[in-house]
DNA sequence: ACCAAGTGCCCAAACGATTTGGCAGGTCAC
DNA sequence: GTGACCTGCCAAATCGTTTGGGCACTTGGT
């Protein structure tokens, strides 16, 4: 039980190969009598014809494949997102991915590279797990890339990334809206796109009512739960303490959610508590449910297709550059924000 | 700046291709010249020569390529793992994934295969994201197929599945080991492998130690922490109530943590829990850390792989068929056991 | 009746590797 | 000296598709 080839079809139809290779692929330019195309395409659904995509990617040097390179993919549930929206976005133009992560070994990663360029991928997704500033390795140069939630110190290459800033910024705006004048900012240590971001985003939102700022309000720690404990304890343990907490991600908030109960503060009603990521594993099942700015992550990944389809084939004139797109980060409101006390 | 071919390191090695091509894969029954082989070898290596793998493939019909289709990928984080494991698993023998998921839909996934048998893989891993009884479309008949973390009605097909009853069994032990002897379990309702595995191996480390089994102390709820947190609130809540909890996931853990909280009850010095699945976000986050049986996903990728290709290219005579591949959960202890209180 | 243009299709050469079946030339035995 | 055999290499076919360059035949104008 072989599968059928173009020649089949052709002699099923009675036609040439070269002919139902015309229909087939819409040729531009070949006239084709409508009764043949018409019976090609007849005979061709009816046996069942599937171009080989290793003998039309040897010809056309396209194989509809790209490259999904990674650095962490075991350990955070934020992959399967990036890979979900790219797969889709590639679903609809025909592509398939082709996984690879490295851990971040620059070896493993020239390695990833000349496998996927020996396999003759269209173009290769650069992802990274967090937002970050990457060094694209030159391997990359020959090869159409776009970065996934990392931006590059080459402005040559596109890349998609959250607007950090609009996330920071609807976050404290969801708190301020409750009433909150007092807001905590428990963030963390590393000096990252994300923290700056977010940071600054906060203080915008505060500007913007005329809250001022007190840098007493942030305090820095780990981005996990212990380090969102210690930093929320301190917080919450001060004498003039915050009504609310931004949290740099759910991680953090998770902690603070500890912190709280040892205080014997009830959430929302005495401290309400933001987040940041909508990890739903933390978000969905911490009680109360964590309000938080979700990580466009599906939305990046499929944006990244787009973007390396253009990089791919050209719409028509050499577009200009505009290379790095940036995200909108939602608001999910869950049941961790309310109306500070009335003190 | 065209990529070097075969021919090229013919020619500068002066050589014809055919030879280049006997001596760089080593094809058995071919002399060789130790000395044209030394040379083709090192100008090989000068040139950079990389085959390239469509032109191989249309020839060899061995694409060095296998197909990872899988119900959901971008919800749970256990699709990473299995990723990861079956990634590095072909990285040893040269294999690339080439991923797709489909959701469950039958359509998709119908498509998804088509797809996938066009790029020509040369075998595809099915895998499920958690443990249960999959049917296997049709079309994967033509192709090598092993299921991950899912058992198929048909056994022809060879799987790799955790050993759901030997997690439940070390889970349990670990709580008598520590001396308790009223355990409850907190599970859930669906009826899977899962469910029924973990429940028997709950029963098994029972009887080893000769504790008589009570149908009160198994109560079943939803697999998520409201579910969790109403069983072992009404557990913790009897009036006998048991001394420790041994939860079918992370997430129903994280529920009873909850119950515990608010019955007054600290963990693990009044009431030890542990868990299943080794959720590192829920398990390492939790306060105090939570003890759990890991499910080995990493593991399974890889096996799966070895799976495979003991399918594709067969050692030596038709290997029996041994199709089922258990793997162990080892226990991860962490903070949440503890000996029960002197009552 | 003849030429030009147009129509509808096909031939054959790629693409870059693997693989089958030799073919020169040397060695050895007799 | 000659046939048998080995050694070391190569030419050409092949995989399944796309594609540039025709080729034969019809049509329409004059």
């Amino acid at each position: 039980m072989k599968r059928i080839g173009i020649k089949d079809v052709a002699a099923a139809a009675g036609v040439s190969a070269t002919t139902v290779s015309h229909i087939l692929n819409e040729v531009a330019g070949k006239r084709i009598n409508p009764e043949t195309r018409a019976t090609v395409l007849r005979v061709a659904r009816e046996l069942g014809y599937r171009p080989n995509n290793l003998a039309r990617g040897l010809r056309t040097s396209r194989t509809n494949t790209v490259g999904f390179i990674s650095d962490e993919i075991a350990t955070t549930p934020h992959a399967g997102q990036i890979i979900q929206g790219a797969q889709d976005a590639g679903a609809e133009r025909g592509l398939l991915l082709l996984m690879l992560n490295t851990g971040g070994d620059p070896e493993l990663e020239r390695k990833a590279i000349t496998l996927l360029v020996q396999h003759g991928v269209d173009g290769v997704l650069y992802a990274s797990m967090y937002h970050r500033v990457v060094q694209v390795p030159p391997q990359l140069r020959s090869v159409p890339t776009v970065l996934v939630d990392a931006s590059s110190d080459d402005p040559a290459v596109p890349s998609v990334v959250p607007d950090e800033e609009q996330g920071g910024l609807t976050a404290t705006r969801e708190l301020l809206a409750h009433g909150h004048r007092r807001i905590g900012f428990v963030t963390n240590t590393d000096d990252i796109p994300a923290s700056r971001g977010r940071l600054a985003g906060y203080r915008a939102a505060l500007a913007e009512r005329g809250v001022g700022f007190d840098p007493a309000l942030v305090v820095a720690d780990r981005s996990d739960a212990p380090g969102g404990y210690r930093a929320a304890r301190a917080l919450l343990g001060s004498a003039h303490r915050p009504t609310a907490l931004f949290c740099f991600n759910d991680r953090m908030a998770m902690g603070a959610y500890r912190a709280a109960g040892e205080l014997g503060l009830a959430i929302p009603a005495d401290v309400s508590v933001i987040g940041f990521d909508n990890q739903e594993l933390i978000s969905e099942n911490l009680h109360p449910a964590l309000s938080t700015v979700a990580l466009p992550h599906y939305e990046m990944g499929a944006r990244a297709i787009a973007r390396l389809q253009a990089v791919i084939d050209p719409p028509d004139t050499t577009t200009g550059p505009a290379p790095r797109e940036v995200l909108h980060c939602p608001l999910v409101a869950r049941d961790s924000v309310a109306p500070p006390p009335r003190s």
